[in-house]
DNA sequence: CGGCCACTTGAAAACCTTCAACCTATGTGG
DNA sequence: CCACATAGGTTGAAGGTTTTCAAGTGGCCG
C-alpha cells in the first residue's frame, strides 16, 4: 500500500556521516534544559537528512532494531498492535526527538513507525546497547534526551473529559511543533482525527465534537486542510 | 500529616557507599535484557538500604532534585499536581525501577513521591545531569534502565473498557512486583482502589465494580488486605 | 465506644460511543 | 471533461458505559 522508497534529502550534505557540521546539530542536541558545553560538534557516525514521503514506513512493529532516529522535520506517527488484532496509536515524534530508544535497547521495535506528511529524519549509527562501544559524550547526551522525553511519552491523563484532552493535546503538540523561542504561529496537524482519537482513546467524532466545541469557544482557530494525505 | 523521618535499615552493610558487595546488586543492575558482562561489581556511589515508613514522603512536587533513587523492595507512587489543585497519581515503582531520572536532569521534582507500604530504596548520587562528571559505565547502565522504563511508565491504553484497564494494570502490576524467574504468587496491591482509579482515569467506584466483575469471572483472587494503611 | 478510612453497592445523571447519514475535496478512469 | 470512487471530516440520534451522589459495611485505633 505504501511505497517504502527513502528519497535522497536536498540538504547540503546527504552523505555527510556524523553531525560535525551539520546546520541543524544545534537544535537537535543543545536545546535542552541543563544542556553542558553548548557545543554543536557532535561526532556522532549519523546518515543525515534523509527525506521519507507522507505514509512511508520508516520501520514495522516486530522488525529487528538496527539503528535510533532523530526527526528534523515534519512528525513520525507510532502505532503498536493489541491484542485482538487493531492498532492504536502510541505516540507522535516532532524535531528534535528520538525515536527507537526502547528498540535499540530490546533490540526489536515494539511500534512501527510511519511519516505523517513529509518528514526529515537521522539516521543515528550506535554501537549494540550495553555493548560499551558507545562514547561518554554519546552516553551523557542519550541519557539526556531519554530522560527528557519520558514526560512527553504519556497521552494526557485520562481521567480529563474529552475536550480537555483534545485541548492539552493540541496544547502540547503544538509546543512541541513550533521552533524553540519563535513566536505563536498556526501549526499544521499532519495526522487525521480518527488517529488523534487512537492517541487520546476517543472516538473519531469525538475529536471531531471537541474540535468544534474549543472552536466556538474561540479558544482554537481551525482551518481546512490544503492537501488531505 | 506524615513523618518525613527516614530511619535505617537493618541491612548488613546500611552505611556501604556503593554497590560494590550489596547482595541485591544483581537484582539492581543485572536483570535486563541486553545486559552485557553481567557484572554485579558496580562501584556506584550511593547510600544503600534505607527503609521509608508507610506513607512517608521522599520528596516532593517542586523539590529541587540532588539524587536519583532506586526501589529495593516495596512501592513508591508518584503524585503529581492539576492546574486546577486536584492530585493524581502518574505512577509506582517497584524493586529494580529508577525513580526520578527526569528530575535528575531537569533539576527539579515534578511529581512527589510516597511510600505505599514499607519501601527500601538505595540513593544514588549522581554528578550534576550534563556535567560529563558521570563514568563511562554509570552512563550505560543508567541509559539502559532509563529506556527500559519508557515502556512502562505509561497507564494502559484510555480507549479500553474499564474493566481491562484494570486487569492489565494488575497484571502488569503483578508482573513487575514478582521476583524476576520465580513462580506466580500472591502478590499485594499497597495502594487503595482510589488510587488505582486516579492512574487509570476512572472513579473509584469503577475499579471496585471491574475488580468484583473480574473475581465474579474467576480471573482474579482478591483477598482483604490485612492492614489497611 | 466512636470516629475514621477503605471499601462496597444502588440508582440517576452525564458523558461518550456507536450507527447512520451526509458533505467536500481529491484523484481516477472512461 | 465528467462521473464516480475514496478518504477525511461532520452532524444527529440512540444506546451503553462511566461518573456522581448517596448510603451503608467492616476493621482499626484513640
Amino acid at each position: 500500500m505504501y511505497d517504502a522508497r527513502v528519497t535522497r534529502s536536498r540538504s547540503l550534505d546527504p552523505l555527510g556521516n556524523d553531525c560535525v557540521g551539520c546546520p541543524g546539530a544545534r537544535r537537535c542536541w543543545s536545546d535542552d534544559a541543563g544542556a553542558t558545553d553548548g557545543s554543536a560538534d557532535v561526532p556522532f557516525p549519523a546518515r543525515r537528512g534523509s527525506q521519507l514521503e507522507d505514509g512511508v514506513t520508516l520501520f514495522l512493529e516486530g522488525e529487528r532494531a538496527s539503528a535510533v532516529y532523530m526527526v528534523m522535520s515534519g512528525c513520525l506517527m507510532l502505532r503498536q498492535s493489541n491484542i485482538d488484532g487493531t492498532e492504536r496509536v502510541v505516540g507522535f515524534r516532532l524535531p528534535g526527538e528520538l525515536v527507537g530508544m526502547d528498540s535499540w535497547i530490546r533490540g526489536e521495535h515494539s511500534y512501527s513507525a510511519r511519516a505523517a506528511g513529509m518528514v526529515g529524519i537521522c539516521r543515528l549509527h550506535l554501537p549494540p546497547a550495553g555493548s560499551g562501544g558507545a562514547s561518554r559524550s554519546l552516553l551523557d547526551r542519550l541519557l539526556l534526551k531519554c530522560a527528557l522525553q519520558m514526560e512527553r511519552n504519556a497521552p494526557p491523563w485520562p481521567g480529563l473529559p474529552a475536550i480537555e484532552r483534545v485541548a492539552t493535546f493540541i496544547e502540547d503538540f503544538a509546543a512541541r511543533a513550533r521552533v524553540k523561542g519563535s513566536a505563536s504561529s498556526p501549526i499544521k496537524l499532519p495526522m487525521t482525527r480518527a488517529d488523534i482519537g487512537s492517541y487520546l482513546g476517543l472516538a473519531e467524532e469525538t475529536v471531531v465534537r471537541a474540535l468544534t466545541q474549543l472552536r466556538k469557544r474561540r479558544l482554537l482557530r481551525v482551518r481546512a486542510r490544503r492537501n488531505p494525505r
